[in-house]
RNA sequence: CGGGGAGUGGCUCAGCCUGGUAGAGCACCUGGUUCGGGACCAGGGGGUCGGAGGUUCAAAUCCUCUCUCCCCGACCA
């Protein structure tokens, strides 16, 4: 029989399904069954015929519960390192959780489809180029011109900005989009955790002024915690270090787990919480030693006393009293390639430890300890007895760049009658003073916070908990603006650059966090808002007519209700199918077994496995009630 | 990039030390029995042992180089 082939006359295909149809089925509607159901092209979704490939055991390699729950439930597979395939349980997940985050961004923005490969140009104009480093993906066209893989895109919009915005009555605009981004990460883990190629959801403000962007800023953190909400997560908001960029304020959404990469510190008296980075504690206040003989610096012999601890017991005072000093080098390459080195020193109260996170974001470079060789050469003593007395400090740290920089922690400033190191063999100082006896190029926050130290807020102890980020909002200010050239007119017909933001969420990272946050040993359950169907209805035996019947049946009338639903038809032993069923996430089970000639079907609970009986006549009305209370 | 570990049917792994016919369980195919928490019996298919080179009569096994993956660190919007 020859086939048709003429286009049928079909209901004519909306626009949306065409838009946005792009790899990894980014934007691809999965569709309200209800709909196919009246167009008459409605399948029942039916286990037997999909491709769900379980696993009873987990990948050698999988470490954290995500990644071997998710390899083991089919949802995804991986390519290489940090470059993973989303099959089809996987893909339904994501396109739900993409079409929660679509429906509350366009309430408050645009969305954009932008290029994943990006020219060097816009690398070079921004600065980026070169700052990114390793971590950026380039590679070369046929000409060999250099591009780069999508990494984020606040230079591709702020081209279209800098081109296309004109004035302020333009303003305010917030574009966004939904697509992979690359990162050479130097260490992918954790399954979908940290990944080379991922899914972000990224969003871009464009402000008059810096009320505009306050206002910008308020509306992504908003909607961040609806999209949040509705993907059922249990997260936290945290302040953020700002990071190098001087931008002004920032914020993270965590989700607590121990597969988490972030320290986050929080309190559970008030609302406190934030990065390890950016996290303070209130200090109890210290007591000052008294200065002895005339006040001024005093050398004290200390033979072989070489730690905080040691000269503290040898000298009989609280290291509270001393001073750590820590003597750090930054390597940097000038604009011809010279590598060039600069002492940064910091001292910290003998009982402190350093952030690094803080002391990077102080001074915008990375940091190496000292070598032997180089403390020697700039103290003109062995470590141990390292101190800031009798070297000329830097008094600006971008102006003074050919003297060492030195680093005090807040909680030393206004103490007097320290002591450090004399830097001399078997010798330290007493009566120091920060600013009488040694002048610090800057006073800064570099104290690493400890669990059970007291809330800023409250007072009340601290706690610290590694966590998973899945959002982040940061006020931008003019950085890209001002290095790309954009500038709209003003009120007053006064040339003056978009303040911007930019905002994110990871798409992988939801799922990965949901999972985390619910599973047991034998799977993980979503929130029905992103799992890959809500119900799966169970025939016990499908070779039994009447409880194969009655499956179809209840399925198909859960579907025509508007639930997502698939029905288990697998001619498998009924172990085999509950097993598979509480692998992959499904929240929600229908269990059709012998009490259908009763009437009667089970419904589980897979979070808790918690069992009720429910008449086949009720069992619509019974997950509307249910989903009621889930809402 | 530094440190550690691992590559053997689709999956989990044994065999390697001490060189001599490539194994097990699960999965898969056929037939049968079973059917409320990963069944059983019988038969069957499937592996250049990551790759290259070397030593040897003979290499999964010993040696050299190399690729890939995982973990810790460094790094990370």
């Amino acid at each position: 029989m020859p086939q048709a082939v003429e286009p049928s006359p079909q209901k004519p295909v909306k626009a949306s399904w065409y838009n946005n149809q792009f790899p990894c089925g980014i934007g691809k509607r999965w569709y309200d069954s209800a709909r196919d159901l009246k167009s008459g092209t409605h399948n029942m979704h039916r286990w037997s015929a999909l491709f769900i490939p379980t696993l009873r055991e987990a990948p050698a390699d999988a470490e954290v519960a995500s990644h071997k729950f998710l390899v083991r439930a089919g949802y995804i597979r991986q390519l290489m390192a940090g470059v993973y395939s989303y099959l089809f349980l996987g893909n339904r997940s994501f396109n739900k959780i993409i079409a929660i985050v679509r429906q509350e961004m366009d309430k408050i923005g645009q969305e954009f489809f932008l290029p994943a490969l990006h020219s060097r140009e816009v690398w070079e104009a921004s600065g980026r180029w070169s700052l990114m480093g390793d971590n950026l993906f380039r590679l070369k066209d046929r000409k060999g011109a250099d591009l780069a893989l999508g990494f984020t895109a606040e230079e591709v919009v702020t081209e279209i900005a800098r081109k296309e915005l004109r004035s302020y009555k333009q303003l305010p605009q917030i574009w966004y989009q939904i697509t992979p981004k690359f990162r050479d990460e130097p260490r992918p883990k954790s399954g979908l955790l940290r990944v080379r190629q991922f899914t972000m959801k990224d969003s871009y403000s464009f402000d008059v002024d810096a009320a505009g962007l306050d206002v910008s800023y308020k509306k992504h953190y908003d909607t961040y915690c609806r999209i949040f909400d509705r993907c059922g997560l249990k997260y936290m908001v945290v302040e953020a270090d700002s990071g190098a960029m001087g931008g002004k304020e920032s914020h993270e959404f965590m989700v607590r787990t121990r597969a988490g990469e972030d320290q986050i510190v929080s309190c559970d008296g008030c609302d406190y919480a934030a990065n390890m980075e950016k996290a303070t504690s209130k200090l109890e206040p210290a007591q000052d030693l008294k200065p002895e003989g005339d006040g001024k610096p005093l050398e004290v012999h200390t033979p072989g006393q070489k730690t905080i601890e040691d000269v503290a017991k040898f000298l009989v005072v609280s290291p509270k009293n001393k001073i750590k000093t820590l003597a750090l080098m930054t390597d940097e390459k000038d604009a011809s390639g010279k590598k060039k080195s600069r002492a940064i020193i910091v001292l910290m109260r003998g009982d402190h430890q350093l952030n690094e996170a803080k002391l990077n974001a102080t001074v915008a470079v990375a940091t190496r300890p000292m070598e032997e060789t180089e403390i020697e050469a700039m103290f003109n003593s062995p470590a141990g007895y390292l101190g800031p007395v009798g070297i000329e400090w830097a008094k600006d740290i971008k102006k003074d760049i050919d003297r060492p920089v030195l680093l005090v922690d807040k909680a030393l400033e206004g103490r007097t009658n320290l002591i450090a190191g004399a830097n001399k063999k078997d010798y330290h100082l007493k009566n120091l003073t920060p600013g009488k006896d040694f002048h610090p190029t800057a006073y800064a926050d570099l104290r690493a916070v400890n669990a059970g130290e007291a809330c800023p807020n409250c007072g009340r102890p601290l706690r610290i908990d590694t966590a998973v980020e899945i959002g982040h909002i940061f006020k931008l200010g003019y950085r890209y603006s001002e290095t790309m050239g954009a500038h709209v007119l003003d009120k007053n017909g006064k040339e003056v650059m978009p303040i911007m933001g930019s905002y994110g969420i990871g798409i992988e990272r939801i799922l990965t966090a949901a999972v985390e946050q619910n599973n047991d040993e034998n799977g993980f359950w979503l929130p029905r808002s992103i799992a890959p169907f809500e119900i799966v209805v169970t025939p016990v035996n499908v070779k039994e007519e009447t409880m194969f019947k009655a499956a179809v049946d209840i399925a198909a009338k859960l579907e025509s209700a508007g639930f997502d639903v698939i029905l288990d038809d697998r001619d498998e032993r009924p172990g085999v199918k509950f097993k598979d069923a509480d692998l992959v996430g499904i929240p929600f089970r229908v269990n059709v077994g012998k009490k259908v000639t009763e009437g009667t079907v089970e419904v589980v609970l897979r979070s808790t496995h918690e069992v009720r009986d429910v008449t086949i006549t009720a069992i619509v009305e019974y997950f509307q009630g249910v989903l009621r209370a889930h809402a």
